[in-house]
DNA sequence: TCGGGGGTGTCATGTAATTGTCATCCAACT
DNA sequence: AGTTGGATGACAATTACATGACACCCCCGA
């Protein structure tokens, strides 16, 4: 069972959408939509870390965020603020109030994702693994590095997390569409033509002289990181 | 018992077509042509998953998935919803009536069919089995994979749904018309004797030097996976 | 403000896998 | 033996994927 997350938001359209991306990374969802409604079920059950709409009715996020940071309890549960656009003291405000970090409204589902992964990893590095390891590559999220044979390669953005997301789960054949949703974002627009593009540029970039290629074509399916290579036995470290 | 559907689509046909389609699958289904029929069928019997027409006389079936997020028993009751081909934004919008996920009309049966069986992969795993095992032959429908006697095989795309379905219900006989419909799509016009080569080139494609042939010819009726060969001793894995 | 990169999304093209049909051959039933 | 239905190998059309080219775009340093 993946990290608890509770979402506390009253614009139910956005609560939907986190909820469901959320639920397909693995994270087991919670959501209300009041502030005060939060704070009573952060008392039946706290979660591994809280997304927090600055507005709410009820008892503001900023109120809420205080309270939260006031019980022993949750005095270090992980919040993530989600503000409106544009002002400014409410960067401030809001990781003054407490909050771990914060984002921006409207975000893309892979932003969003990216930052409850990095706080999870710096609050309960247990769950989220910071190093994805599969074969001879290793990728690194904090330092967004990646190896394959101990040599260091360069990767885009875009590669990188095509390839972060592919490495998460090993063995598992995604369909373009579906890659598309993950790496790019939901609102996007894309040909889905376009992820081949990227797999091939992905497939050079971590492409050594007689090594294998790790990432698997299904024809008619979509791609998925071999499992067989992620299993493969490791090169000493000779 | 497989999984209950509720399906809510007031087309006659497309319901019977889905119907037909769902319960050579296994599921247990129920339908209802109305918004407001579902609502009152949702409140005898709570289903697995729920089929939603987009467009329903009675209640729109946006208002419906509202209404039924907004009952605590129906909560988290996964929805598909069913949208004419076209309107503006209908990815955010379906998802963000509260939907898990939507297919754009007309859709191809093995489309749907793949679609519920994700969704209920993602919220029951109890009921889909991601791993379809009869005799030594393994297929693994999140990598795509099929083995036999621990071997891996390559089927194209046709002849793994093909597999997929027939091992689905080990035993039964599909007719070609059936096999069509499930493997193929309903909108198609091929050839009833196509699904003999695809038998053929399955056969041959998971045929093994001294093994038996698992697919039963039933000759005037159809074919099967055959169920003495699925209920086999397995190997040992020395 | 004016050129570079670097990174992206599309396209056109090349290529190999897949597919639907046929014609033919075989096996099973009458 | 005559039929009927199924298996199979061949084939041509189609599809799906890989790849190189290209036009943008955005950010930075000059």
């Amino acid at each position: 069972m993946g990290p608890r997350v509770l979402i506390v938001e009253d614009e139910e359209p956005l609560m939907l959408l986190l909820r469901y991306n959320l639920e397909a990374e693995g994270y087991e969802v919670d959501s209300v939509s009041r502030g005060d409604e939060a704070e009573i079920r952060l008392r039946e059950q706290i979660p591994d870390i809280v997304l927090l709409d600055w507005m709410l009715p009820g008892l503001s996020g900023i109120e809420l965020c205080r309270r939260i940071r006031a019980r022993s309890e949750t005095e270090r549960l992980p919040v993530i603020m989600l503000t409106a656009r544009g002002e400014e003291g409410d960067r401030i405000r809001g990781l003054s109030t407490g909050a771990d970090d914060y984002i921006v409204k409207p975000f893309s589902v892979p932003e969003l994702l990216a930052r409850v992964r990095a706080l999870l990893r710096r609050t309960k590095p247990a769950y989220i693994a910071t190093l994805l390891r599969a074969g001879d590559i290793e990728l690194d999220r904090e330092t967004h590095r990646v190896r394959r044979a101990g040599q260091e390669l360069h990767l885009g953005p875009t590669e990188f997390r095509l390839l972060e997301f592919l490495m998460q789960s090993p063995g598992r054949v995604f369909s373009r569409e579906h890659l598309l949703n993950a790496v790019w974002g939901h609102d996007v627009y894309i040909d889905e033509r376009t992820v081949d593009v990227h797999v091939g540029r992905l497939r050079k970039a971590i492409g050594l002289p007689r090594k294998p290629d790790p990432i698997r074509t299904v024809r008619g399916a979509g791609y998925s990181f071999d499992e067989t290579f992620a299993r493969e036995d490791q090169p000493l470290e000779a």
